[in-house]
DNA sequence: TTTGCTACTGTACGGTTGATCAATTACGCT
DNA sequence: AGCGTAATTGATCAACCGTACAGTAGCAAA
């Protein structure tokens, strides 16, 4: 004869630990489903939660998504930070271990894409979700600012303006990531890493007059006119 | 006593005018709506026409998607490639023209960009939506190589492999792109502009060897090793 | 004027969605 | 052991989704 004991239905936990469960568990729809994954019942079933569970511990749908953004955006740049300064010395070793971190398997994976695609689609008509984006991306150029600042104050590369040169560097690792994500085949993750290492080091050379310039260079292009016929 | 005159319900066209008036409305729905706006219901509202009429012109909604997603893919490509070609003279004139017209404001319009997210996500769920990108996508980087190749064969830039060349600066340019479309407040259109500029105007004076390589070069970065201390 | 083709309509169907809220119940505390 | 709190449940709601299809009607040809 078996002891009777009662098993209970569900167990309770912490708001902060619900909240957490709940925000991986979006995550982890997104990352499936991709919009069709941002579905409070999907999101329940993922959890092991029942559907009124999430309007209990979050404002609504996109107030979830909008806090899952803020917490993967997070993560993502800590971790990549991180896998940079592990074992480069240098400044410009720094920025090299950035990018090879940037193109890691974890960062191009297809999935993760699609996850950023929901969050972008959202800026447009949640502000709440564009307040996130302006602060994790401020952050991201804050990041490579001070990447690349430490590069013109070891002098391996002349002063230069730092906000121009973030935008640009943060611009071209975004479009390589973006078509990577889109089509796998086209180039390879070593390409990317080569031309985000191409720049930089066009960057120590003085390749971009117009960042090392006080103030503005005077008109646009040909820094080298080359008259020909 | 006012003639009467039957006044129909509706006008029949040719399906080639009906597919087209199918593929502008969800232009506009797209736009207007983002990810909502693929409905059959909000499209056909805005075509002016029934439910049943899409799936009488067309095989299933994202098959619509897809056919909207190549025709604004060429239809901005053209655009772009005829404004560059307008008064422009060298191959580098040429180049600064399609930076320029690549942020024009009609370029930039955010709601462009969430037609974009919308395409950009079915990419990985939907087969045709898939062939239509890698297709669009593969065009306007030849279009990228034919300008920079004229760059080469003029002498304004030494020799360089075209394919690479042509994947930085279409990622720059995306990167660009989409982060003025997501926060147009951080940076001008003048500046990703005259980034593109210098990063061609680097390239026209070799400052990405990587580039200029008959073979790839031995290993990874700083070509000009600067021995400081 | 009548006929015939087919572009077109609109309902119906089975499914989804986010949010609500009264009822339930786990579990710490007395 | 039993009370009180609040975390959790799940049915319910109106609104929306894409597709199918039987029926309507515009319009050119005869």
């Amino acid at each position: 004869m078996a002891i009777k004991r009662r098993v209970p239905k569900f167990r309770r936990t912490t708001p902060q630990v619900r909240r957490e469960a709940l925000i991986d568990a979006t995550l982890r729809c997104l990352k499936r489903y991709g919009h069709e994954g941002v579905s409070v019942r999907r999101i329940s079933a993922a959890a092991g939660v029942s559907i009124g569970l999430i309007n209990h511990h979050f404002p609504s749908k996109s107030g979830l998504v909008a806090v899952t953004y803020e917490t993967l955006a997070l993560s993502l740049q800590e971790s990549i930070r991180a896998q940079a300064e592990n074992r480069a010395v240098s400044p410009r070793d720094r920025l090299s271990g950035f990018f090879r971190a940037s193109f890691a398997p974890e960062i191009l994976d297809p999935q993760l894409f699609n996850v950023w695609l929901v969050f972008w689609s959202m800026v447009a008509h949640s502000p709440e979700i564009r307040a996130v984006h302006d602060r994790t991306y401020g952050k991201y150029r804050s990041i490579l600012e001070s990447l690349l600042g430490q590069l013109a104050v070891s002098g391996e590369a002349p002063k230069f303006k730092l906000r121009p040169a973030a935008i640009a560097l943060s611009a071209l690792l975004d479009g390589l990531w973006v078509e990577l994500s889109l089509s796998p085949a086209t180039f390879k993750p070593r390409e990317a890493i080569a031309l985000c290492d191409d720049w930089v080091n066009g960057l120590c050379n003085g390749a971009f007059p117009r960042l090392l310039a006080r103030r503005t260079v005077k008109s646009r292009p040909s820094p080298r006119p080359r008259t020909h016929h």
